[in-house]
RNA sequence: GACCCGUUCGUCUAAGGGUUAGGACACCGCCCUUUCACGGCGGUAAUACGGGUUCGAAUCCCGUACGGGUCGCCA
């Protein structure tokens, strides 16, 4: 991996808060920091946002982890490894928080309302110099002393000072947030374009500290395929569901990270580390973007032709495992080799592979129909049998073209007019993993065991062959 | 409703004053081929609308429409 060695000091971080899945909106924002991080050979940091304690679960921490290591994006402090700036969980930070509310009360710059505590918001406007966004200026004064209320469909006086901790004691995300940023020397926060609105508030909580703000990068929303934002319930939505799907976690880095950036070349297919050394705030679009699950698959389809045999044994066997196929079969890597240009996600793998292991077989009405009509089949079949027995016959994939192209001429027929009945008899339809390799792979006996079946089920003995 | 952000093929995007507006997914056709896939070749398909600025606008400016976001003692 190519890193920058300019900006060493470069540290980014995501900050979920763990009340739910880590879902695709939270990956992506997750990726973007790794990347730039990674980019410039700086610190990515995770931390937990666990302030509100009424929907914080220890499950969606879990999740949340899981699911960023099977993404691949390791964090340098946070939680399990820590580092300088934790404890990495904020409800373990109060002590921390208590000390900066008493710089803002020193100030006169935070005061009781109704148990809650308040920020005093300074009558000013506040810019925002945004990487992706450019310049947006706000007045908090202004701009927060009307609120909407949605039931009652107009807008009420509202006060424009910003609650930072809660009768309970508990503090609010902008108060936290900020302070966390500032003590964990956060260079550049990327979050999705739904904080640029909150960016002004923070931006004057920095000020209030003194401190220098860091840079920010305002993300374009992801928005499911009819144009609103995505919920738990849209069809690629939560990241553990890419896992059970079958997904390689490249695949879906891979089209999170084109969805909102580009790396404005022709090239779609990256693997992780090329995706870091091309990676810069430049590519991110402004715009939001719909998720397209189809092209998801493609994506990760390239992904799974492009893995090398011995790493697809390792990614596929659950999913062998659980169809009921021996991962450790010494067939399956020759398996796996006729499934990959086939398949999009792991778990489709098993349907494609399954007719070579299964001890019986079913056969598809429609291709044996196709197939039994044929004037010839009952010679077609006699020659495949003869084939198949003979002792001559080496039962390799070699050995088998070289019997079926005989067999063919044998009977003075061309070698494609025996694949598709020997296909449909033996693998039980016309289409599927290629013929003579997948014959290889299940054997002699079961070959022939499935032939007699065919010729049991399908073609009755007294017809008019020999008159 | 107010404020903010945005708008190039159906979708993801490239081009950022001069291009036949390029690529990818999906779709269609042809080729390859023992089938299906993979692969190759080709096709359909876009600058939201209206004004300006300019010799020239997808690109700069204004307006309109549409979409999204924010307006919590959620994050």
């Amino acid at each position: 991996m190519r890193h920058l060695h300019s900006d060493m000091t470069v540290r980014t971080r995501f900050a979920p808060s763990p009340t739910g899945f880590l879902h695709i909106g939270g990956a992506r924002t997750a990726l973007y920091n790794w990347l730039f991080a990674r980019h410039h050979g700086g610190t990515f940091l995770l931390r937990i946002e666990d302030t509100d304690t009424e929907r914080s679960t220890q499950d969606s921490i879990r999740i949340i982890l899981d699911g960023l290591r099977w993404l691949k994006l390791d964090w340098d402090e946070g939680p399990d490894v820590g580092g300088p700036c934790g404890p990495y969980f904020q409800s373990e930070r109060t002590a921390i928080y208590d000390r900066y509310l008493a710089r803002l009360e020193a100030a006169g710059l935070a005061y009781e309302d109704e148990g809650a505590i308040r920020f005093r918001v300074p009558d000013k406007t506040y810019t925002v110099n945004d990487i992706v966004c450019g310049e947006v200026s706000t007045n908090l004064k202004v701009a927060g002393s009307r609120r909407y209320d949605a039931e009652l469909g107009r807008e009420l006086d509202a006060n424009p000072d910003f609650v930072i901790r809660r009768p309970n004691g508990g503090y609010i995300f902008h108060f936290v947030n900020v302070i966390d940023d500032l003590e964990m020397g956060i260079t550049h926060v990327m979050r999705g374009e739904d904080h640029l609105s909150n960016t002004p508030k923070h931006l004057a909580l920095f000020e209030a500290f003194d401190a220098t703000p860091p840079q920010f990068a305002h993300i374009p929303l992801n928005l499911n395929p009819s144009g609103s934002k995505m919920s738990k319930r849209d069809q690629g939505a939560l990241i553990h569901e890419y896992q059970e799907a079958g997904f390689l976690p490249e695949g879906v880095d891979n089209y999170m990270a084109l969805l909102g950036w580009s790396p404005k070349e022709d090239k779609e297919i990256f693997s992780l580390s090329e995706l870091v050394e091309r990676f810069d705030l430049k590519g991110i679009n402004r715009s939001n973007s719909k998720f397209d699950y189809e092209k998801c698959r493609w994506v990760n389809a390239e992904h799974l032709r492009h893995l090398p045999t011995k790493s697809l044994e390792e990614f596929a066997a659950p999913f062998l495992d659980k169809a009921g196929i021996d991962p450790n079969d010494s067939r399956i890597p020759r398996a796996l080799e006729l499934a990959k240009d086939r398949v999009q996600v792991l778990a489709d793998i098993p349907g494609v592979i399954s007719v070579i292991f299964n001890s019986s077989i079913s056969w598809d009405s429609a291709s044996v129909e196709k197939v039994i009509s044929r004037a010839n089949i009952k010679e077609l079949i006699q020659a495949l049998h003869t084939a198949f027995e003979s002792d001559a016959l080496e039962w390799t994939e070699q050995g088998l073209h070289d019997a079926l192209s005989g067999a063919a001429t044998g009977i003075g027929a061309k070698l494609g007019a025996l694949m598709l009945p020997c296909r449909v008899a033996i693998m039980g339809q016309a289409t599927g993993v290629d013929l003579i390799p997948a014959l290889a792979l299940i054997g002699r006996d079961a070959t022939l065991h499935r032939l007699s079946d065919f010729v049991d089920q399908f073609l009755p003995k007294d017809d008019q062959q020999d008159s």
